[in-house]
DNA sequence: GCCGTTTTCGGCCCGACTGTTTTCAGTCG
């Protein structure tokens, strides 16, 4: 069983153990432990039997382990057993509505036996929930909005689209006369590359404690707003019409850089702070860092106050995840992450010869533009029909076409001759090496759609690996190909042997085509293994997404010396993996 | 159930908003 698995388990259990009324401390412990499950980059299907391994997760103590060990020996918890046969699964499903908590759904399930989200609905309509505690006539609408809401929520955006809603919002925000600055937080200012939701911060004149209703009622004003959630003093919530959730806060700007890393979280992360804060007599909130004795505020006008005076270095907002940058921003340690800057070229796009949209040349000068010092040219191979592949013949044409252009370029850019060859079914790569020999850079990826067995798809990539000729190994996990979840293969073996080769892995920049999640690149990280980012162009505008790549980089710690292509030309091809 | 510069017991993060409350519980982030 896969770790994502174990840690869906976990956190279930914390759900029902809620809704049961437990202990909330134990509770918690449960759902710390499902985040470390997620988060870890030990395969714990593998790690299991090991129970010092274990214990050295954090978030893992005894009772864990020997929960994790039934996990993976019965296929499921006991615990949760014993508790979905009281309640029945689909209880889980009630806790998913918007404002609906496990008190709400064990008054639900008292009241009626309602389990489900259909009975509900029903129960609503005949007018069960008349007169039950807490439920007066606002609640039960809330509800019936409720259902509504989940049923067309299309869950998480991915980061580009947050980014541009968040730029339409801030601009009608600072529309308004005492509005001064709008600054998106959450997991958008962390980098992820989905967001739950979208988490605005406003200041300025307007926002001063006690006048804020003429600012809240502009955001209210919004054209985009689909329906409002909450509307306050200092926030107003709403849902887009694209089913987007937004959070407006307003607050003074002497409170700015308390508000800001508050919101900013991740919510381990702030936790981890909070409770440094106590350690050190302090209280940390989004209002200020103040004394517990006299309650006098310590920091609060910047982010770099707050961690200053919780004795850290302010640390970049992709690193606050609680993986040890607490640690080590307080031991001075933080590591330097890569930038975009770092970058001097992009080793994969494709051009009309195959189904680009630009031509050699116009790919060259776009790179140019960007400031790359060299770019690689990597069209299709033959096996990918579809896309009008070249064979040996029109490849050997295109090596040619692609050095008249580097020729024309005059040193100012380089352009490599390149190609995103096919690994077939037995693991071989569909061109010939003669032809592949011919060139700088062969990216090996694979493009069939199979529903193979694991072990399988595993040795195919594996074999490809060892081609000598196999320089990247592009879209490692599958992701860009199936669109939704990455094809099953062992990454870790994988990036392992990738590693002892020499071959570098490749990490897709566009936000529509991250190839690997924050976990698989610090496991890369972890594995020695290089890493080469691309944005998989098919036209020049295409090439602009390198930032959003480079964010998932940085989530993952990986600093310039992590990435080969942020070194010249020169350096770049010497640290791939060497030709025979 | 986890954890330790208050270490094997006794703690465990913080505040806004909402609805139904006459002082607060529940949910959310």
């Amino acid at each position: 069983m896969d770790n994502a698995t174990m840690a869906r388990l976990l956190a279930e259990t914390a759900d029902l153990l809620e809704i049961d009324g437990g202990d909330s401390f134990r509770i918690r412990s449960y759902r710390r432990a499902a985040d470390a499950v997620e988060q870890t980059t030990v395969d714990l299907n593998e790690a299991v039997s090991d129970t010092a391994r274990l214990l050295e997760i954090p978030g893992i103590g005894k009772g864990m382990a020997a929960n994790l060990q039934a996990i993976a020996e019965a296929g499921s918890l006991p615990l949760r057993d014993e508790l979905i046969a009281k309640y029945g699964s689909s209880l889980l499903e009630l806790l998913k509505l918007p404002g609906m908590g496990p008190k709400t759904v064990a008054l639900l399930w008292d009241a009626g036996q309602i389990s489900s989200i259909d009975q509900l609905a029903k129960a609503i309509d005949d007018g069960k929930l008349n007169g039950l505690p807490r439920m007066g006539a606002k609640q039960i609408e809330k509800l019936k909005k409720g259902i509504e809401d989940y049923k067309r929520s299309a869950g998480r955006f991915r980061i580009d689209q947050a980014e541009e809603a968040a730029k339409a919002v801030t601009a009608w925000l600072l529309d308004f006369p005492g509005i001064e600055r709008v600054t998106p937080a959450g997991s958008l200012r962390r980098g992820r590359e989905t967001e739950g939701d979208l988490d605005l911060l406003v200041t300025g004149p307007a926002c001063e404690p006690g006048h804020t209703q003429a600012a809240v009622d502009h955001a209210a004003a919004y054209p985009g707003i689909h329906s409002i959630i909450a509307k306050g003093e200092n926030k107003i919530s709403f849902y887009l019409s694209n089913s987007l959730q937004v959070d407006v806060r307003l607050l003074p700007s002497s409170s700015y850089g308390a508000a800001l890393q508050y919101f900013t979280g991740s919510k381990a992360h702030n936790v981890s702070l909070r409770q440094r804060a106590l350690k050190m007599g302090y209280t940390l909130s989004e209002w200020s860092l103040a004394r517990l004795d006299d309650e006098s505020v310590v920091a609060a006008k910047t982010e770099e106050d707050i961690y200053k005076a919780l004795k850290m270095d302010w640390m970049p907002p992709e690193m606050r995840e609680n993986l040890g940058e607490i640690e080590a921003a307080a031991a001075h340690a933080l590591p330097e992450l890569i930038e975009l800057k770092d970058i001097r070229g992009d080793v994969h796009m494709h051009t009309t010869a195959t189904d680009g949209h630009n031509s050699i040349l116009e790919m060259a000068e776009a790179g140019l533009a960007r400031g790359y010092k060299y770019i690689a040219i990597t069209d299709h191979s033959k096996n990918l029909a579809m896309t009008n592949g070249l064979d040996e013949k029109r490849a050997l044409e295109h090596i040619k076409r692609i050095r008249e252009v580097d020729e024309q370029m005059d040193g100012k850019i380089r352009v490599f001759a390149g190609i995103e060859v096919d690994i077939l079914g037995d693991g071989a790569l569909d061109l010939d090496d003669e032809v592949l020999a011919q060139m700088e850079v062969v990216i090996a990826s694979v493009h069939t759609k199979l529903e193979q067995p694991k072990d399988e798809m595993t040795a195919r990539v594996l074999r490809a690996l060892e081609n000598p000729y196999t320089r990247i190994l592009g879209h490692p996990t599958g992701r860009l190909l199936l669109r939704r979840e990455p094809f099953q293969i062992d990454l870790g073996q994988v990036l392992r042997k990738a590693a002892e080769l020499g071959v570098a892995v490749e990490h897709n920049a566009a936000p529509e085509r991250l190839d690997l999640s924050d976990r698989d690149l610090r496991l890369a990280k972890e594995l020695g293994c290089k890493i080469v980012i691309n944005t998989d162009a098919h036209d020049t505008r295409h090439l602009e997404k390198m930032t959003y790549g480079i964010r998932q980089l940085r989530r993952a710690w990986l600093g310039p010396e992590d990435v080969l292509n942020t070194r010249t030309a020169k350096q770049f091809l010497a640290a791939l993996r060497p030709k025979p």
